[in-house]
DNA sequence: TGCTACTGACTGACCGGTCAGTTACATACG
DNA sequence: CGTATGTAACTGACCGGTCAGTCAGTAGCA
């Protein structure tokens, strides 16, 4: 016998189901106008059985943002442990294409997109994603600086300027492409948008005497 | 006699006041939990006076925008029209100083932040921004871009990239200052951090054979 | 028969928008 | 000069709709 979508016994998934559906409706609708009634239904539930598993609509926004933050900055602060003493150069596109392709993906960006648009109102659960996310990416950006300046591959620059050249066409990107939803004029690939960056940020704008790739 | 502060004659500026007064309250608290009746109070009115000036709460968001759409742009425009064919470098240096100024400052920021929380939930006042702020922003550094790779100072760059390393670390700038409350290490002065940022855009993060400025 | 997972009608608080009434002033009139 | 009348500007109680959160009851299963 075929069983029945609602009354089905509770699975351990239920309270990934319900996350997965509140971030999505939060993101799409804002967390003050969401309701939960919707979140619910996406979630294939009544309200009164969400209310099982969570004791509130804030408590939902905590554990989402509590789940899915850093997931983003783990992996950039791996990618940066790994190649950044081998070849900073190397590191530093690696690092823009990742920021880049996470800010392209809907999906990745919604947690940190949720965060751009909540944090003001949500002080504690912005202290939170500091701590975990924006603290970790800045200690990565600064130490792939670090270790290529050691090795002296790159000019020692501000760290503060760096990382705001690093982080912000992501950002942008981000803003035009999902809030906006503009499109880009032709670069419609991440990974070549991430390379065009990299070329400014690492080459400068002003051409060199010297032999360069460009 | 004094003339007490409600009741008094009509003034001209009554939907300034208002206006303003309701950035500040859409800024803090985001529109949706907003209330009228809070935006009446800081404007030194009752909800229903309001309710004269304006047909509703979404109208006075609109007027809102419509107002302060552009100031910045304008003035972005107007500064790469003065001096973007006469020296390139200091055009982008002038520019960047502007962006970072402008994001340094709550009150300059305030009309792009609820833009950016709240652009996805009005797609309307979204494509008026876009039009009459985001397509002048990158008509203008396009424009500053083409004419300085014309006179042969800066190299040719995908524009798409440039843009975005242009406006980026403004928007994280304004991010991890106004919204969550962060503070640079030690660059507290909007123009030195511009200038930081010029430096690495101009010069690139790999050092030169030839003499340079660094 | 009992227990777990769940439902959806319901409650109470909140808030955008309305409107009957009030205030401060202007002008007209005695 | 004081009083009557008019009216623009404003007030705040109220209405109606919405929605987070509750709870009495139901469905499915052992």
């Amino acid at each position: 016998m075929i069983r029945k979508p609602s009354h089905r016994r509770r699975p351990e998934a239920r309270p990934e189901e319900i996350l997965e559906a509140a971030l999505a409706v939060f993101v799409e609708q804002g967390f003050a106008t969401a309701r939960v009634e919707d979140i619910a239904r996406r979630a294939g539930l009544s309200k009164g059985a969400l209310y099982l598993y969570f004791p509130s609509k804030e408590a939902m926004l905590n554990a989402l943002v509590e789940q899915s933050a850093g997931a983003l900055a783990r992996s950039v602060e791996q990618h940066v442990a790994h190649s950044a003493a081998v070849d900073p150069e190397a590191a530093l596109r690696g690092l823009l294409r990742i920021l880049i392709t996470a800010m392209s993906s809907p999906k990745i960006s919604a947690a940190p997109r949720l965060m751009l648009t909540e944090a003001h109102r949500f002080p504690e659960l912005a202290a939170f994603y500091r701590e975990h996310v924006l603290d970790v990416m800045r200690r990565s950006v600064s130490a792939l600086l670090a270790a290529a300046v050691e090795k002296g591959v790159f000019r020692k620059v501000d760290t503060d300027a760096f990382m705001r050249v690093m982080i912000g066409p992501g950002i942008v990107h981000m803003v035009l492409t999902t809030i906006f939803e503009l499109k880009p004029e032709k670069l419609t690939d991440p990974g070549d948008l991430a390379d065009a960056i990299a070329d400014i940020v690492l080459y400068g704008l002003i051409p060199r005497q010297e032999s360069l790739p460009s």
